[in-house]
DNA sequence: TCGCATCGCTAATCCGATTTAGCAAAGGGA
DNA sequence: TCCCTTTGCTAAATCGGATTAGCGATGCGA
């Protein structure tokens, strides 16, 4: 039986005072319209004993804005990336003293209009539409502030877009190999060797080609799975190594490299000794597995705080129509990469 | 420049009926008011033409209640673990209309107590309080209407508890093995033999151990892991390798089978040819490794759903003071383990 | 014809804050 | 002494709905 909130009218009356001068005072603006020194130390007293917090749903209704962002992703919340991206959103959303409602689409846009009129009707200050991989996506109509996470607007749409500096992953894991004196027999496993080589939607597959190829790397070949699985990496890996030795692989994500390690320990290769392996992602098993995976992490939290940055400094009218932000992916230096012998 | 909401005035007025009885249609107490079929039919109509839908938040201030509730977690959100088991709150949630907050403390008590209030002021329904792994924990006061999510309360606190039944998941792990004919030269990996032989707080440790105990297995012997990770793992199955030879290991989760699977590999051994082993959790890796890790799941997305549904029976009047929900913890049979030979 | 119940709807209040407009008292200049 | 500012505070309106109390018209029985 908790006793009932205290509130603004409480306040008023324990310090004597309108409630137009309580909230005067609590909101900050008593100096600006002229409360006395003495009757301002009243009610911030009287606060303080009371334990006076404004009731929120009453200032939303009043100011119309809620201090709340709403996070709807299509499938995001459930894999391990998704939980990093909330949590740098949650914890840039906090710094702010804003909250989070979060919903998933499961890619259904009828759901999607259901969770964003929920959220809507709630009031939520903006909006950030995240997506699981970096893809393109159509943006519904009248959403209102918003930003999209790890996707681009299909149809140019005004809404800025925090994605993955892929292209520059491709660098990096490149420059990995080649700062180890790796320049040939060095094969993708994931897509390749041409840009056409990729599974379907996937525009981490392109951007990380391209990035490769920019640096000069040599790409001897490439096999394309059709998902990023381990046991795509392990049959891919496995049909590479019946035609070829590889020096080096790259991989295009870590759970493809997991079955490349596979492929690679059933013929009898050692890494990084025989064949030094790169990856993307950073995905924990990449810490988890022998030789531990020299992988380019995928920022999850680092975009998903940006999301925040960026909503927020688009409502203060601080970014461009359409402006594109890309995070960069580090590089993780572990154990799978060895000199060129 | 999306034009103004519609509100309640101006279906209204375009039903060219009173703001009350708009409402009262809205609402559905229509019938119960005594609104003509008639009138009702013409602000259905006209409610549909505009598109109207009600302001959640005026709602909420009138009413009191705001169809929102809390899900707050010490680092839940951030572990994979923790994306089911929103997942299922959220779903759950979604079939009642309600949408969910989130928030992590971090372990930190001050964090904490900012979240419940920053709920507690935006008038959440109820709040969900998740642990990242099954513990006690001290319940905050005037915490209102609220469950525990993979966490029990310390003292006493009348508020109702979701737990996996690790108890039965220990008897249906070392079921599995004696159904495989396994009844002796079974080792533990992560705890045991003994009931003291645990990682500090681990009560999943502990009730994993009885339930092993209840079904009469005989453990043959166990090593402790200070911390549940792949490269404790491996060390304590080095360290047993060395002065044993098991016919089966109960490795007490995913991620030391990881790492016991790579010490029985150093030692040549095989599984399950010579070795079978049986795990808990459920991680993605289980299904990740060769051979797949047949496992007992921790049912996140389960208890997530479960969290809410026994939040709103709660609510309702519906659940006795601190009642203990065990939601089922099941085997996935997978091809870790062969019969005794 | 009067009184009373029923029907069908609406005026007014409330939820808990913010914000605008303005009032009473004190001070200052002519 | 009168008028005009300035000071310090408050009454009242507002946000968008839900809810309570009640009003006018009609029907019915006596």
């Amino acid at each position: 039986m908790s006793r009932r909130r205290v509130t603004l009218a409480d306040l008023a009356e324990a310090a004597g005072v309108s409630r137009t001068t309580a909230s005067l005072v609590m909101t900050g603006r008593g100096r600006e319209l002229r409360i006395s020194h003495d009757v301002e130390q009243r009610v911030l007293r009287a606060a303080d004993e009371l334990g006076y917090r404004p009731n929120a749903v009453s200032v939303g209704l009043r100011t119309g804005t809620t201090r709340t962002i709403g996070f709807v992703s299509d499938t995001v919340a459930t894999s391990r990336l998704a939980g990093d991206m909330i949590k740098g959103a949650l914890e840039a959303a906090r710094e702010r003293g804003v909250m989070l409602f979060i919903g998933e689409s499961e890619g259904d846009p009828e759901l999607e209009r259901g969770l964003l009129h929920a959220m809507q009707d709630r009031q939520v200050d903006g909006i950030i539409l995240a997506s699981m991989f970096t893809r393109t996506i159509k943006v519904p109509k009248d959403i209102g502030p918003a930003v999209l996470l790890n996707a681009l607007p299909r149809p140019a749409s005004g809404l800025p877009s925090i994605v993955p500096d892929e292209i520059e992953a491709g660098r990096s894991a490149a420059r990995v190999l080649l700062d180890a004196g790796h320049h040939d027999e060095v094969y993708v496993i994931g897509a390749g060797p041409t840009l056409r080589d990729v599974p379907a939607d996937s525009v981490a597959a392109v951007e990380r080609l391209i990035g490769i190829q920019e640096t000069g790397l040599k790409i001897a070949g490439g096999r394309v799975c059709p998902d990023w699985q381990p046991e795509h990496g392990l049959a891919a890996t496995r049909a590479l190594l019946a035609e070829h030795r590889p020096r080096a692989l790259i991989c295009l994500n870590d759970r493809v490299a997991l079955g490349a390690y596979q492929a690679l320990g059933e013929a009898g290769l050692s890494v990084p000794g025989d064949v030094s392996v790169v990856s993307f992602d950073d995905h924990p098993i990449a810490s988890w597995i022998w030789p531990k995976l020299t992988t380019v992490a995928l920022p999850h939290y680092e975009l998903g705080r940006k999301a925040v940055e960026v909503l927020f400094a688009q409502m203060a009218g601080e970014v461009e129509p359409g402006q594109v932000f890309r995070v960069p992916m580090p590089v993780r230096h572990r154990e799978s990469v060895a000199p060129r012998s």
